[in-house]
DNA sequence: GAGCTTGATTTGAGCGTTCCAAAGGCATTG
DNA sequence: CAATGCCTTTGGAACGCTCAAATCAAGCTC
């Protein structure tokens, strides 16, 4: 008797289709429709090629589905090193979402190292030249990324994560509606009874920078609430920002909100220089949750890019254009949400922890 | 003309290893040999099949060679999700080098999505069953961890990220040498004039926390001074390492050594507590060099985990033994290295900034 | 009962590569 | 000159699967 289920093949013992055939006493093309489209065999056949293939523990081999069909159910990802600092502090959570969500879906995400400069085209079409991948989810799209026309143009599926602020729009992207979030940090200040609410980001010319600020520009105007003066531009480090914001805090701010959690770290040592506590005196609100967020004292309220959606989306849109690659381009706009903690206390509350 | 290396096959029309051939004129087996054993050619055709191959931007294709060869030249590695807290803050660094590593060796790295509860061995073995990967790293090795053991029965190369601390040793592994990082933080520290230096762990049980206990221990001791009452253990979260931290501090300890950067962080919050200042008043070295340690104030002395160079090693291991699977095993222990900030300041110096 | 449709299964071929064995060329040798 | 060897190249098969088309058995219509 055959090995049963419960201690599939080791290494070397490949059990093929043609020997579940052999066992279930029918044609490898019938075993073959069993895993493919079992609504073609006749149920009791199915049973019969069912039960086969479980015991003997058969998997069809990806290689051979991958020679024949001509697709590898693979996505490519190209990983650039975090060069520490502002960019994307949570990779890896979004790579775990991108990651369980192909896996659903029957594909897997194969990496890539891409080097640290401007993204080149080397790893992509390597991939593509061996026909290794499906189609590729792009992160950290550039300015003027050229991966977009690039792989548009020799028809290539493909999703970024994030917008092309620039330019023509090309394929199909999933991103974060950074204006959503800063409103929705104005809204929380204004509930709190703030009024001057500043906006601490990065220069103008940033696709991401000047949507979070619309965002909170919109909600300012929305209450009646002046902007003028109340807006400061820095680079993206600690130090820069520290500096930036001072002409805001002189100017009586009470709440800064700022484009990432960096630049509100920047506000925090602007406050303590200045012998304020942030929170009790002045409230912050940062952006991107980064780990660094929770554990800041005072805590740091902050804007949460739903990552795991984010993944799930970027996979669903990927397949989808992989299926109709003529389909008009689909664009996903996901709502971030406001983690609400230490540094935008209700007024009549207690100060923050020491 | 066929078409030129600087427009390489756009999607759908694959160059195969017999159109080089026919262009060439030399027959398919000629031109693999070309590639896989070219000193089996004679320099002259060498030469000309492959001009013939970068005429026509030839790539073999992978799913063939897998068929063929039966090795994927895919490794895989199962990514979890970072529950937050205390676990590898840093995962994308250490994916970013495998990937490079992996790349440069002419594999790379097959992602696939680990659940967050104990690792499962459900997608090793699917992974495994399709032939899909010719090996796997193996990351957040636990201490009940039964990869291990079940791979190595059924023969798959595997490279462990972390030493086995209890049963038999079994396979490959890369470790950082915690003890080493924390010998190297109290001799930076008795540098400065410290000598009432603690330590500050997690409960007794766990391989890493006991390791880094022991490099402090050893070199107090190499110092002759004491270690008893010196030594505290908390649960892994900040609020925990505050008050575990106390005791130590009123035992007039003027340096702690951290088994973690948020370990190190709880000594901050205890000694603000006390109206005490981390780095002037009391010396802190935390653990892992996570990307908060550079951006608290003061910023944080911390170990640093050569994570690139593990990488690099694990895919070094996993390749020699997928080479000769019969080799002893081997284990490499990469050394730390100690990044020095403001919470060790020199004595003679300033204060750290406010 | 001949002709047609429907449903279930099989046959034959080929995806692009590498393995194996064998063939061809050319020089060296008895 | 035929036999031997080496070096280079080639032909055929196979890896495991799925596509397209062919086959076969029934059921149905007129």
């Amino acid at each position: 008797m055959p090995r049963s289920t419960s201690s599939p093949s080791p290494k070397g013992s490949p059990v093929t289709l043609a020997m579940v055939a052999r066992r279930a006493g029918v044609s490898p093309q019938t075993v073959s429709n069993a895993i493919n489209s079992p609504d073609l065999l006749r149920p009791e056949t199915l049973e019969r090629v069912r039960r086969a293939i479980d015991e003997m523990g058969y998997r069809p081999s990806r290689a051979a589905q991958s020679l024949r069909t001509r697709s590898s159910k693979l996505i490519g990802y190209g990983i650039q090193p975090a060069p520490g600092g502002d960019t994307a502090p949570v990779m890896d959570r979004f790579l775990h979402a991108l990651s369980q969500a192909a896996d659903e879906a029957g594909y897997r995400m194969l990496l890539f190292a891409c080097p640290p400069g401007g993204p080149s085209l080397e790893g992509y079409e390597e991939l593509l030249g061996r026909h290794d991948v499906d189609g590729f989810v792009l992160s950290n799209t550039a300015r003027q990324d050229p991966r977009q026309a690039w792989l548009a143009k020799r028809g290539v599926p493909f999703v970024g994560f994030g917008r092309m602020w620039s330019g023509r729009q090309i394929g199909d992207w999933v991103d974060v509606d950074g204006a959503s979030g800063t409103d929705a940090a104005v809204e929380h200040l204004v509930a709190l009874g703030h009024r001057r609410i500043a906006f601490l980001g990065w220069p103008r010319g940033s696709g991401v920078g000047d949507d979070r600020a619309e965002g909170w520009q919109r909600a300012m105007r929305r209450h009646g609430l002046p902007t003028r003066g109340r807006r400061a531009a820095s680079a993206g480090d600690i130090e820069a920002a520290r500096i930036a914001v001072k002409p805001l805090l002189d100017a009586g701010t009470t709440a800064v909100v700022a484009a990432s959690d960096m630049l509100a770290l920047g506000c925090y040592h602007a406050l303590r220089e200045r012998n304020a506590a942030p929170g009790r005196d002045v409230a912050v609100v940062g952006f991107d949750d980064s780990p660094t967020a929770g554990i800041l004292s005072p805590s740091l309220t902050t804007v949460a890019q739903p990552l795991e959606a984010v993944g799930g989306e970027c996979v669903r849109l990927l397949l989808a254009r992989m299926a109709n690659p003529a389909a008009p381009p689909e664009r996903v706009l996901l709502e971030p949400s406001l983690v609400v903690r230490d540094s935008t206390p209700t007024p009549g509350s207690d100060a923050p922890a020491p």
